[in-house]
DNA sequence: TTGTAAGCGTTATCAA
DNA sequence: TTGATAACGCTTACAA
């Protein structure tokens, strides 16, 4: 490995001072642009890179913001945190992630790394598990951060969600409207806010079109296929079974689908499905799924605008007061409950 | 925004030097336990993060790694990187990403950031558009790079790739067992590695089988699944259509289905279709895709393994000697070309 | 067992 | 228009 070209390096090259070739680069008004000429291309030539550590060191600013998830694997998180490095590395900033597999042990180890490395600031969704937010608390004292999907209630910082209630609204009137009655919902861990306001949206609705949530119609779970599949199946065993089924996420939609097509029932003539977040299988598999966009590349980039604006202001010394951006989720009617 | 702790706070707090704090955060042993226990808990109480770029400044190691991708929201990548990620930050190492978009340029200015950022290592899958390798043999002149997938054939450094020939044999060999003859090929761009051996393979398998590969049998494209829509139709009108396609890609492969069904052609019946990639969607849709498994968790996990050992070698100062991992696929039967 | 002091690469403040 | 110097927070010989 060779050696490190440092600024140093540079001005002895140029039998000027280190001190001449900083402001060369940082393109000082009072150097001479013969001088700036000559630094540029001795750099390009001994290879050099300016080392950001240092400079972090000394400015007091690392140019670093981290972003923590459950997990990147989920295409969800994945098309967040592409429109997240897009708009910050725009601005200069390098994004480092971090990964809590929806563990709150490991958010809280995820989280001091992240402070350890001096980020700027922190974009984050929380685990699964999260209950509390001490260890956030801790956190935006000293930095700004940026709460997407799913957040805390009480950590006062800004936020990015779906009007996750307006969705389930939403998905119940378009049941309603075509003509399905006995409605079930799959909901996800209520403890988790997306879920929770998922499942009041629900009742609201129901309540709306005075139709009455029977026993055994909310249903709590992980929302994998297994889940949907093995839930419309029991849901099958009621005295009154659903003539539909609105999942909060895709993934129990497509199995409770898998399941109805194994026991012949049609699909959506008999029971409708409406599942959540759109993703890319909604409309390959067949019948395709009606489901709502929350348009996650949107959520990043305002995920990402916020932390820009935040970090800003602090510069400035200015104020932040804490803003909430709500998206209006988008009902995309596929063929799941398009009856006629 | 609070101040900053430093140990230079946990010192005076103590009543001790720096120089003696810092030696019980590294367990220096000969500082008393009894110190390292009032420093622990200052630290605790004051709360203290290390700061990692004046440690990096000071030893010369930043502990970053930069990851390189097209772009993360590829569940290729983002599984790839989530498996990099967790074996990493196993180790102490933070990862930043970043994307090139399949630009070369944007890939020119991402490593340059990287470089900036003073990462150990680099972990990179080229751009589509990558087609020299002048920006890579910089850099790997200074720090460990490791190529994955996307590599660059005059690169020497450690690579991770999936044996696409042998994958395509597969391919073949099972499209042939099904009794297929007339056997197409949608290909990639092929000045991409992967993409230009699968065609090899292809190829090889054909011959193997002494099978011709008539005119029109080979297409590139950028595999979409309206590439794979829009050649399929110009495959039917060939003189001699095929009756089987094997496509470099999942997404195309269900391209293909679509314009089938939309014909009325049975699949696998009259057409067998295998992909590759083994996406999540392939055993969703149906009829359900043969396809190529890749194992991406595995291939991240061995990337990542493989740039620790490279900065174990060099800190150790031993001399290390590129390698390629390649992985062998796994053929995926399902129904899109399981005939009788 | 702990303290002293120099230095990592950079920038900001002053002086020249 | 440029140079000298101190400082950012931490580590590490060496000294005490």
């Amino acid at each position: 490995m060779k050696k490190k070209i440092t600024i140093v390096d540079i001005a002895n090259h140029l039998g000027i001072t280190p001190s001449a070739v900083s402001k060369a680069f940082s393109d000082h008004p009072r150097i001479s642009d013969k001088t700036k000429k000559a630094v540029r291309q001795a750099a390009e030539q001994l290879g050099y890179h300016q080392n950001t550590l240092a400079t972090g060191l000394r400015r007091g600013r690392s140019g670093l913001i981290g972003v923590l998830v459950p997990g990147i694997h989920f295409s969800f998180f994945s098309t967040i945190i592409k429109a997240i490095e897009e708009t910050l590395s725009e601005k200069g900033y390098s994004v480092i992630i971090s990964q809590s597999r929806d563990q709150l042990a490991k958010e809280i180890r995820q989280l001091d790394n992240l402070m350890k490395a001096q980020v700027e600031g922190v974009i984050a969704s929380v685990s699964l598990e999260t209950n509390n937010s001490a260890h956030f608390q801790k956190i935006c004292k000293r930095i700004p951060v940026v709460l997407f999907d799913r957040t805390l209630r009480d950590l006062e910082v800004s936020k990015v969600v779906v009007d996750d209630y307006m969705g389930s609204i939403k998905a119940v009137d378009h049941l309603v409207e075509k003509g399905y009655r006995r409605i079930a919902h799959i909901g996800g861990l209520s403890h988790v806010e997306p879920f929770r306001i998922r499942q009041e949206g629900y009742r609201a609705g129901m309540q709306k079109h005075g139709l009455e949530i029977l026993e055994g119609y909310e249903q709590s779970s992980k929302l994998t296929v297994a889940d949907g599949e093995s839930i419309m199946n029991d849901l099958l065993k009621l005295p009154s079974p659903p003539d539909a089924i609105y999942a909060a996420s895709d993934l129990p939609a497509y199995g409770v689908i898998k399941c109805l097509k194994e026991r012949g029932i049609a699909v959506p003539q008999e029971v409708g499905v409406v599942g959540f977040s759109n993703e890319a299988y909604t409309e390959m598999v067949s019948p395709t799924i009606t489901t709502l966009e929350q348009h996650s590349e949107n959520m990043g980039l305002i995920a990402a605008k916020s932390m820009l604006e935040q970090l800003q202001h602090q510069y400035d010394d200015k104020e932040y007061v804490p803003q909430q951006s709500t998206l209006t989720p988008k009902l995309v009617i596929r063929e799941s409950s398009n009856r006629k």
